[in-house]
RNA sequence: GGGCGUUUAGCUCAGCGGGAGAGCGCCUGCCUUACAAGCAGGAGGUCAUGGGUUCAAAUCCCUUAACGCCCA
């Protein structure tokens, strides 16, 4: 049975070969289902058109471990998918395309553009998707969701329209972020903020008619051309009476007046001030409070338009070294100082934002922010780890309102109308033929911001607006599985339009996980080619190696990194694995578990031990994956799978497994069989395909390891005692395995082991295991003795609680000697502290018990050591 | 300017109040019939710094430094 099984595992065949399987099965899919609790969790959409990177390797991992362990918990399980339509992102591949056309979208028009899109989309589109699943995702394939499919934009108009009837939606004549290379409005949150070595110009300004002038300080001179005012603190004594005078401005001539606002700050550069209210949004802010007129000096460009007199047609940087060229030949610049300042940059094309005057739609944000805050304050929801609710709260109490129109032409179109005829402003559910007074109108051009749409996907795509049962059982979903770089741009978002919409939270928990550092972090990068593609690592090592070595990597609340070698160890593992069902696989024979009565087993030490620990690791596990703890879950996993079960369990099973007792071999039999059939089941959720392929070749119940039960833990299992001889025995076995090496003693050589009993019951135990130490400290015999008559034939060691004797091959005692020396001198110093901390009065009155007493026996067992080891010497040297 | 994180073995990182851990790398010996992608053994660390709390600190508090991130 199990020799036709190849010795090492290969992935791909399996892969792909399961995945078939559960689709077919329908696993993945859920429906709501009264009888059972749901558990839901909403993908976070990747971009339609992307390809999957480590980041949505790493997160939807993670969500496929919380998605896979809850099934198998017997919850109604919804993990849904889909994808995002990323206006800005997707247009502006396309758009690059046609420049490499050598056109443009205006020249082939809106429609054309947008069929573009689209095939663009449908070619690439999914790509993503294929990829998930090749991680293994079991995502509800059948609920797969598009921002941009006929549900979600209903949604999204629905939204639109109701947040517009309430007062939440308006539109505005202001100051935004704008990227003169996309053209388009972008919110605040889109902006990255770099900070760059800049210069401040001090530059004089005259006051008219009065001989007087004065310097303001300004990190952007050409913004002087649209300056319609100069401010002061009000409070500040040394201006106090400039204010209400008139300055007139350099190069232009243009007169304004001189204010004073408390915005202004007093230390920075002189204290005056030159107010742009166009350009600027603090200045725009100080505008509109003193009535300034608002003169827009730039093109959508960044060009100095016909506002800037005779700059106008430079673009912003030519613009600003030909003012403050004309400015020194006018002797109008007192001085120029380096200057530290943060630069926007748009987030998707790093150009420099302009701050720029237009006509934008906003959501007013106060109102719908306020029961966001209490949903988190009151823990309806609340983030994992917690210190993201802190972020969650800075952002949410100094929110600001969100400009979501765009200058795109992808996207939600603004579902508002104006009417050529009288003006009329029409926001509507449905496409209007025409207005009222019969006029003409025209839609809005602009399209919404892509996070309107994915701020609504918790219950767009549970079937919302509708009234559908779905909505009803599946909402608020049980967690969110998210990096913490969107937590403003979604999270927050999902949050108070859930909220407004639903009337509950989207979510009970927000899982924030690490980042994997790639190209922005310098442990990896582009440019020095350690930048991992996982689909390379899942042809490589399998798609069970990459998620093992994820959860393996995802603690909690720190940034990973991943390297090869990591991934290369959890091939290692998948192997171990494999082998070690190999091994089982060969010995269960016609082993049939139904057959088995447990009552009638009978169980060794090996047995009830390793049947322990497999009910702390269940434990343990559901620890560590409650809280969200995959790495220390992994660990666990890890740990007990290699140590516990291949080093020790399998190796002394053979024992019985090879023996004549038919009772002894049927418990062997069960009991390796029952702990890989567990394990597996602990495994799955991390390494779904390897353990599928495994589960279906040993005996089982049902028909996949997907669907079978999460394992609980046994307490009657618990075996406290087995545990503590299997350490003793443990302990011995390593000693004498230890004093082989040391001693040059090939493996295929078997000694004469003896054993000097030296603690109450270690006797016994030893008598009835001794089959355990000679096979695995490969010996041909164990004598237990009170004592050896002729010590110096023997190399000597003392391992809890017994002495250790194996016989001496060499003469030359020179390296022993010298081992024993330096462990004596380690074991005196230990034995130091241990007497210094147990001759502190405090500390014998202050420690609990259990620690003092634990130290008195540190201390006798060191002392007995070292008595052992000097006898030993003396008997060397002598 | 405000906030957060990190600093532990050569490398990558766990641990976060009671004897310094893992993987990889390194050294020694092994093709022991599940596995050489393996087995057995070993070397290697004033747990960034200075101070404090405590009977007890890698672990809690404060100082400093370096690196990284977020917000303004």
């Amino acid at each position: 049975m199990g020799q036709d099984i190849p010795k090492t595992y290969d992935p791909a065949e399996v892969e792909e070969r399961w995945y078939a399987f559960w689709e077919e099965r329908r696993y993945f899919h859920a429906e709501p289902d009264p009888e059972r609790e749901p558990f839901t969790i909403v993908i976070p959409p990747p971009n339609v058109t992307g390809s999957l990177h480590l980041g949505h390797a790493l997160n939807n991992s993670l969500q496929d471990f919380i998605i896979r362990r809850r099934r198998m918990q017997g919850y109604e399980t919804l993990w849904l998918p889909g994808t995002d339509h990323a206006a800005i992102a997707t247009q502006a591949v396309v758009e690059r395309n046609l420049a490499e056309e050598g056109t443009n979208r205006w020249e082939i028009g809106r429609e054309a553009f947008l069929e573009r899109v689209w095939q663009w989309v449908d070619k690439y589109g999914g790509t993503i998707i294929t990829q998930l699943k090749r991680m293994g995702c079991s995502c509800d394939w059948e609920r797969e969701r598009f921002t941009m499919d006929e549900g979600c934009s209903r949604a999204v108009r629905e939204v639109f329209v109701r947040l517009y009837e309430e007062g939440l939606i308006f539109q505005g004549y202001y100051i935004v972020n704008w990227c003169p290379r996309c053209l388009t409005a972008i919110s605040d949150i889109e902006v990255e903020h770099e900070d760059l070595e800049g210069k401040l110009w001090y530059i004089r300004y005259d006051l008219k008619d009065t001989g007087e002038f004065f310097h303001v300080a300004t990190t952007r001179p050409e913004t002087m051309l649209g300056d319609t005012a100069v401010a002061v603190n009000p409070r500040d004594h040394r201006y106090r009476h400039l204010v209400g005078g008139t300055a007139v401005l350099p190069l232009l001539g243009r007169e304004m007046p001189v204010i004073a606002d408390d915005f202004v700050d007093p230390d920075f550069g002189t204290g005056i001030v030159k107010v742009t209210p166009a350009h600027d949004p603090n200045d725009f802010e100080m505008g509109r409070r003193h009535g300034l007129e608002e003169i827009n000096i730039f093109t959508p460009e960044a060009v100095v338009n016909e506002n800037g007199g005779p700059y106008a047609g430079l673009d912003r940087y030519e613009a600003r070294n030909a003012v403050v060229r004309d400015l020194e030949k006018m002797h109008y610049i007192l001085k120029v100082e380096a200057h530290h300042h943060a630069v926007g940059h748009c987030y998707r094309c790093h150009t420099v934002i302009e701050s720029y005057l237009s006509k934008q739609w906003f959501v007013s944000m106060k109102e719908l922010a306020e029961p966001a805050i209490a949903a988190v304050e009151e823990g309806r929801t609340s983030f994992v780890p917690a210190r993201w609710e802190k972020i969650y709260f800075d952002w949410m109490y100094n929110i600001r309102d969100w400009c979501i129109s765009r200058q795109l032409w992808f996207g939600h179109r603004i579902p508002a109308w104006y009417c050529a005829g009288c003006g009329e402003v029409i926001v509507s559910r449905q496409d209007p033929a025409a207005c009222r007074c019969g006029g003409e109108l025209e839609q809005d051009p602009d399209v919404l911001d892509t996070w309107f749409s994915s701020g609504l996907w918790p219950f767009s795509t549970l079937g919302w607006p509708d009234d559908v049962p779905e909505l009803d059982y599946f909402y608020p979903t049980s967690v969110l599985v998210t990096a913490f770089d969107i937590i403003f741009f979604w999270v927050a978002r999902m949050m108070f339009l859930g909220i407004h919409f639903m009337g509950d939270v989207p979510f009970r928990e927000v899982f924030v996980t690490a980042l994997i550092r790639d190209e922005s972090g310098k442990k990896m990068s582009k440019s020095s080619g350690n930048v991992i593609d996982p689909l390379e690592v899942i042809e490589e090592y399998g798609a069970d190696a990459l998620r093992f070595t994820l959860g393996h990597i995802a603690v909690p609340g720190r940034d990973v990194f991943l390297s090869e070698e990591r991934i290369e160890g959890s091939r290692h593992f998948c192997n171990k694995i494999w082998n070690a069902s190999r091994f089982t696989l060969m010995n269960l024979g016609e082993f049939d578990p139904e057959t088995i009565d447990e009552a009638e087993l009978d169980y060794s030490l090996a047995d009830r031990w390793i049947l322990s620990a497999l009910s702390g690791l269940i434990s343990t596990m559901d620890g560590y994956c409650e809280a969200y703890n995959f790495s220390e879950a992994c660990r666990a996993l890890y740990e007990f799978f290699w140590s516990d079960f291949c080093d020790w369990y399998v190796e002394l099973c053979k024992l019985r497994l090879y023996a004549e007792d038919v009772t002894a071999k049927r418990t062997a039999q069960f009991v390796l069989w029952t702990v890989l059939e567990q394990a597996l089941r602990l495994l799955h959720p991390f390494m779904p395909f390897i353990t599928e392929e495994i589960w279906q070749r040993l005996p089982h119940a049902g028909e996949s390891l997907v669907v079978a039960p999460w394992p609980w833990p046994r307490p009657e299992l618990i075996d406290a005692r087995a545990e503590e001889e299997m350490g003793i025995l443990q302990e011995v076995i390593t000693c004498m395995r230890r004093l082989r090496s040391e001693m040059g003693v090939r493996p295929n050589v078997r000694l004469a082991g003896l054993v000097v009993p030296l603690e109450d019951g270690r006797e016994a135990l030893l008598g009835e295991h001794e089959d355990y130490i000679v096979s695995q400290a490969r010996l041909e015999s164990l004598e237990i003795a009170p004592g050896v008559e002729d010590p110096t034939s023997y190399a000597r060691g003392l391992a809890a609680g017994v002495e250790i004797f194996l016989p001496l091959a060499t003469q030359d005692f020179s390296e022993e000697v010298d081992r024993i020396k330096r462990e004596i001198a380690r074991l005196e110093e230990e034995c130091k502290r241990f007497q210094a901390k147990l001759s502190n009065d405090q500390f014998l009155s202050k420690a609990p018990g259990e620690v003092v007493h634990k130290e008195r026996r540190k201390l006798a067992d060191n002392r007995l050591k070292i008595e052992k080891l000097r006898e030993q010497l003396n008997l060397l040297a002598g």
